[in-house]
DNA sequence: AAAAATTTGTTCGTATACAAAGGAATTATC
DNA sequence: GATAATTCCTTTGTATACGAACAAATTTTT
């Protein structure tokens, strides 16, 4: 088996990229039995934050592309997670509410975050995960 | 402007996936006057590493799924970075080399990746630097 | 109020990502 | 030594990502 370069346990893009793959795969195989991606989950918590947040808000807040929103809003509100309805002050606006299915799964959408962040954290002790948090904040 | 929900700067895959959005984007506006991608320099270097690897190898190496790697490579074949041979021995195998275009750029490719990386870490202390980069690996 | 500039959201093009299925070649098993 | 199991890689389908260009609507400027 053929092991690393040596650089590259060293290169912060190369682990970032790959704790996130990680994590995301893990909280996507999470998510799976809800027909939910981690993207879609994250669209739902940023709504239940603020329901009736426009786009441009929702990608400011989530720091997404709007271009890539786009597309996952057109998904979930074909699939009836969200509901779009159009601003009556201007008319270039829609505002995104979530379904009353998603909120009926919002206690357990959420715990199952809650459960995927736990699984990372735990092997970390205490100061250990404040302190990456902070790493990872500082990189934002 | 609306700020963030309470508990997105806690939840990990939220901050790695931004991390690494921002770690990414930055190191591909390095590459864009190559016209390589992040993982394109990534392959390049577990080229330069071991060259002849096949795509089974390089995608162990670089944690990649191999349909994702598939493409990555044909676009590569394309613009000329890499070479594909076939081995000899297994008719089911590409062997895979870097192009000579490649090695000559090789230096400066290398030096643009640890630019990157200091860029990212040169907020940190040096002991913040060991500690985060161990934490990032304890996730892998 | 007409022209210019900006904002909102979509569309297009390209590049990952990965599950699942498939074709071709090789190895293992009986 | 023929069948089964495995391996290598590609293809298909869906979901991000994001730069760039765009139409429609609104705001600003003159």
């Amino acid at each position: 088996m053929t092991r690393l370069p040596e650089d590259l346990p060293e290169c912060m893009v190369f682990l970032l990229g790959k704790a996130y793959q990680k994590a995301h795969g893990d909280f996507n195989q999470r998510l799976r039995p809800y027909g939910l991606t981690n993207m879609q989950h994250l669209v739902l918590e940023g709504l239940w934050y603020q329901p009736g947040m426009t786009a441009t808000e929702l990608s400011k807040l989530l720091i997404l592309d709007k271009a890539t929103l786009s597309g996952v809003l057109d998904r979930m509100t074909e699939t009836g997670w969200i509901i779009k309805s159009p601003d009556p002050q201007d008319r270039r606006v829609q505002r995104i509410y979530p379904s009353e299915d998603a909120n009926r799964l919002k206690p357990e959408l959420i715990e199952k975050r809650k459960e995927a962040n736990l699984e990372i954290l735990e092997r970390f002790t205490p100061e250990e995960r404040i302190l990456f948090k902070r790493f990872l904040r500082d990189m934002i």
